[in-house]
DNA sequence: ATTGACGTTGACGTTAACGTCAATTAAAAA
DNA sequence: TTTTTAATTGACGTTAACGTCAACGTCAAT
């Protein structure tokens, strides 16, 4: 194995991740995080930055914390579980589904409203002629 | 102008839009809807109705109550100001940058994942072997 | 006169994702 | 050793968007 691990403090990760220290105490209260204790300071690992990434990943996707927790249960990179794999692929293709459905919603809406801009454009030439 | 005026119930509102009783109430607290009384009962109008239907289209767009609000009174069909109409028109493309986002973050994730599949299933090919 | 359907106003409850503050503790710096 | 600085655990506060009673009014039907 290589040389002695590296650890982390609340206060790092905060800054390295844009998150308030609150946010990541939050996050072990809600069991996505469980950084190692030195006395009772926390001490966060490698792995524990990859979850920390996974979890605001998730955020970035759309998903809710709880989501993002069962996401990352499935991501698991040690246990090669393929069937598990494929559920969370599926799940992800559902939010892709949710977001174009709301995409396609905008482009309606902006589709409209360009129409509406462009007869009351027409209405006021109209009032110039 | 064409004959007497049609109304409907709070439950006729509900059912049609497929919104509780209450959640009507709600948006009548937060001013979004203000339906006629007759004594203390709510008479919505077809004028009403097109608010509600606005105000459940700005949240499939994706946008909470209080920019709904602002939203419609952008949108406002009588005063024909363009300017706010523009001004309707770029909150909306904002919103859509942002929908335009997080599909990217799927797509990049759902790659991501997809490759890592690819792989797993070609570990188990070659154990097979 | 009573039942039932529908409606009304409070007002407190709920979930998510933290914010904010207070009281402590422990380690580092002066 | 005293002061800073960083961290800790409670615990209550906050916003959004309603849910869920409770208590009461009203009108039609029985």
């Amino acid at each position: 194995m290589s040389g002695s691990a590296v650890y982390y403090s609340i206060r790092d990760l905060s800054r390295d991740f844009g998150v308030t220290t609150r946010t990541l105490r939050f996050y072990e209260e809600k069991g996505l995080l469980e950084p190692q204790r030195q006395g009772h300071r926390r001490l966060y690992s490698g792995a524990d930055r990859v979850r920390l990434k996974l979890i605001l990943r998730g955020k970035r996707l759309g998903f809710s914390l709880d989501e993002s927790a069962e996401l990352i249960a499935m991501y698991d990179p040690e246990s090669n579980n393929a069937a598990q794999l494929r559920a969370l692929i599926e799940k992800i293709k559902e939010q892709q589904g949710r977001v174009e459905e709301q995409q396609r919603q905008i482009q309606l809406m902006l589709a409209d409203l360009q129409d509406w801009e462009r007869r009351s454009v027409q209405a006021l030439h109209a009032l110039s002629d």
